[in-house]
DNA sequence: CCAAAAATCTAAAACCTTTTAAGTTTATCT
DNA sequence: AGATAAACTTAAAAGGTTTTAGATTTTTGG
């Protein structure tokens, strides 16, 4: 069965092509198209199950109506939830989502930005960026494409976008920390390090740890790589096994290094130190509130960023905006 | 700044549009460009960066290289790992993924199918169906497209799925119950529970029940409901305690209810129930290994269903398919 | 009742590819 | 050399919409 094509209804309503389309992209009062002849093409439209070619409509338009969404890793809760609230908006306003992840990595990043930009033709895209720079972005070849960061933040780059406050909420997750009497606390931290969100936390954590008057130990900040989080953690138990120091709380960076530490302290090799530590998280997810263990966390509005970045990429989609857009949403502190 | 195109391209060269799109599309030599015309194109369109135009091309193929997937819901890690593993096949070979989620509502199925098909032109879906029946998707309206149904089957619909063993699965996990000496074992089904994972998870739960020469005490099975878990699983858990029946173990018969059932065991009110049973759990997640209650589950080959279906779905999508392909993989049982 | 203005409606162009059918040039064979 | 085949190339059509510019009909005012 061939689809039926606005030739047809034209032949069986006897109006013109012009005109349905025009009513059905509701411009007939616009164009002057009576009401009574408006409301004969949607009848007759319904009727007859008719819906326009995405294809030609998007050919003649240069709209598909798609917005692209790269994150490092779509499993991640974090960017899962944030998906979920940006799909959730797009999709009232008639807008698709189209989800990647680069693994954390920016050549894969390029590709896809290349990709969704070139050949997928999106309107607008979303980006939580492993970038060191902005250099990739400020090519002009992506002037005309609506961008919204999230997250992350480039340096030195003027752009749209909607992050949380990192370096407040690693603030006051290592006050709390130290007014529960944890003198040696320990950070695991992840790389690529240079994302600003890290950045953040790091300064954050050695902030106030100063401001406290105590003093930061480099040797207790621990760099566990992206793509081997488990192995590289465990290596960090056992050189904190090793040193002097007594440690009284590990701090972790991210959710996937807060899960990981988890499973390491279930090891008899570790048994030792799961027993006095404290353990922090930036980031909170729901299996926090399952384990025994109560956990500190910083948790993140995630919701708020899926709403907010996809409002304002719509925004920018439409022509709606007047200047640069910079949202910076603040975390809370959970207690347990 | 104006997108370049074919026409730019043909001026530069010296050549026809139809020779660069044939060049460009692989078919140089089946339409006997020369070498050397071959490597100049190619050359040329790589200095001048040209990217055809998606839309134009969609239009005339009327392929736009997009594959839908509908799942209930994309935030479960069982759906997003199958997913992502699908996202991960299609990717290598030149095609997208645009997810959506159904909130288990048969209205949305609906609406996004007809969407995907319709509006935004995908070339195949991959479907985990809330549907009770396939009235719906035998629609002649559909026959031109692809469909792969994973993880759920519809009754008496002869179309190509991948699904898991789940009758065997919940088997072998209540004989394992069992065999643990456990008599008396609740089960927490889900609603809608006419899906046929969930009816089979049933019936191999009674089955193997009766098998053992036990009996089946319907009072024993709980439903809860979708958008209601949390909230269901305590009350169920509080009629259990009021019922004379000890319970010696409970039987989820997904992630979610046993997800929801950890968090309700933390509560003073079960404490008691807590202490005493078992949980058994069909589909694992990472989080039963990170706390202290040893969970009994049934493992789900998760990336093999993303795998199978995606490789299937293009298999079809190329033509490639001479007839229907029903997949189906067995699970694993994981004692702790 | 006529001219001008307002209200409706439409033909044709534009969007940019891919593919069909056919054209031109070069090589091969007798 | 002429006819035929092979190699290479292209003009034009097709795909289905939206938009522009203009045509037609109806209404209004004198």
């Amino acid at each position: 069965m061939k689809r039926l094509q606005l030739e047809d209804i034209s032949k069986q309503l006897g109006y013109s092509k012009t005109l349905i389309s025009m009513v059905l992209n509701g411009k007939g009062n616009q164009y002057g198209i009576s009401k009574k002849t408006q409301e004969a093409v949607l009848k007759a439209v319904a009727e007859l199950d008719y819906t326009p070619n995405k294809f030609a409509r998007a050919l003649r338009t240069g709209k598909s109506f798609f917005v692209g969404l790269i994150v490092a890793d779509i499993s991640n809760p974090f960017y899962s939830t944030i998906a979920k609230n940006i799909e959730t908006v797009l999709f009232e306003q008639g807008y698709n989502l189209m989800v990647c992840s680069t693994g954390e990595n920016e050549e894969h990043e390029k590709r896809l930005v290349e990709m969704m930009v070139n050949q997928q033709g999106v309107d607008g895209l979303i980006v939580a960026s492993t970038f060191k720079n902005a250099d990739f972005y400020t090519n002009s070849r992506y002037a005309n494409t609506p961008f919204v960061f999230i997250d992350r933040v480039l340096p030195l780059f003027n752009a749209n976008y909607v992050v949380i406050d990192n370096y407040g909420g690693s603030i006051e997750i290592v006050n709390h920390l130290i007014k529960q009497n944890c003198k040696t606390i320990a950070c695991f931290s992840i790389t690529p390090s240079y994302i600003s969100t890290i950045e953040d936390r790091i300064n954050g954590y050695k902030d106030a740890i100063t401001k406290n008057k105590l003093k930061v130990d480099e040797s207790l900040i621990k760099q566990i790589r992206f793509d081997a989080i488990q192995k590289d953690v465990e290596q960090s138990l056992t050189e904190l096994l090793k040193s002097t120091a007594a440690i009284d709380a590990i701090y972790c960076l991210n959710n996937n290094i807060t899960t990981a530490l988890l499973i390491a302290l279930r090891k008899k090799e570790f048994e030792k130190l799961a027993s006095k530590i404290k353990i922090a998280s930036f980031d909170d997810i729901d299996l926090f509130n399952i384990i025994d263990r109560k956990i500190i966390s910083v948790s993140q509005p995630t919701e708020d960023i899926g709403k907010n970045s996809s409002l304002l990429i719509l925004d920018v989609i439409n022509g709606k905006q007047t200047s640069k857009s910079n949202v910076v949403l603040s975390t809370k502190l959970i207690e347990r």
